[in-house]
DNA sequence: ATAGTATTTAGAATTATTCTAATTCAGATT
DNA sequence: AATCTGAATTAGAATAATTCTAAATACTAT
């Protein structure tokens, strides 16, 4: 897999600042500056799967003093009132996601880009056997393979 | 959830070594002492999916000399030639699995130990909407609960 | 037996994350 | 508005899992 870090370019932020506070605040947690930056910048870089050091990268343009374990409170405080997921694709540092709809997660194995796939596994435990006395709360469905400008890449080669 | 390192006991190992080192030249890989001592022992422990360190800590019994650095080689090589998956249900060491079977992981959020669930999701990518030009080659069913064990003892509380 | 390559080894290095202790802040209460 | 109190933030140290490095060893084919 080709190295992802200087791929990954992230555009200007412009979500509003005072949405973002407002869904902090009804996900019953104490709305600061940096969870609000943190959330804002997770929220407009949904489609990267960012990890926290790129999430401490961007917040840091917008809030310069905030610090890496800020970045880490933050994400975890996030976590815990369901408003952000994390994402265990590989052992490599955790992905965020913002979209809490269910969906899937593909992982192009070239580039290592993270994409999301929309809609449900229905009934969630669908073609598998759960043994009796086992509760499942949540289903996650993983693919991989290669996305569409991989391929092309592979073909021209 | 509970600190799982010391509740994990293994069992003594007892398969056949033959029957190990036929299985990785079959692979396509060279049979060494340390790769069949490594199998050898994710295969008695399959239901553990246990980690490199667990791994390295047992292989020892049967062979003092081996280095973590080999016990992870040999995990990588093993990947390499399909004898064996890594599971990543969470930000935390490596669990491997020697079973090929398409079968579905389930994590206990209670005491964090990991099942298999036979079965197959068929079709493969059923319930998502996989956009044109994606190529999905593996699809990783991921189930998070609580076991009958953790449930019993959640309801004598 | 020998050469040439792959594997193993110990230990150092790296990476992502968590911990610690001191400071600052947000929201409630005077 | 000033004060209080627990929660949040901070810098930097500590930790855990893994990878890297360079030297030694073991296999395999000649």
């Amino acid at each position: 897999m080709k190295d992802v870090k200087a791929r990954t370019v992230f555009v200007p932020p412009h979500r509003e600042r005072g949405e973002v506070h407002a869904r902090i605040a009804e996900a019953g947690l104490r709305s600061t500056a940096q969870r609000s930056v943190v959330y804002g910048v997770l929220l407009d870089h949904a489609k990267e799967h960012p990890t926290a050091d790129e999430i401490f990268m961007q917040a840091k343009i917008e809030k310069p003093e905030i610090s890496m374990a800020t970045v880490y409170n933050c994400l975890d405080a996030l976590v815990k009132h369901h408003l952000v997921k994390q994402v265990h694709l590989e052992r490599a540092a955790t992905r965020y996601c913002p979209n809490m709809e269910e969906h899937a997660h593909f992982l192009c194995e070239t580039c290592g880009e993270v994409w999301d796939f929309e809609g449900a596994a229905k009934p969630r435990t669908s073609g598998f056997r759960v043994p009796s006395g086992f509760t499942v709360t949540q289903t996650e469905v993983n693919m991989r393979g290669v996305c569409p400008a991989c391929a092309e890449q592979e073909v021209a080669r």
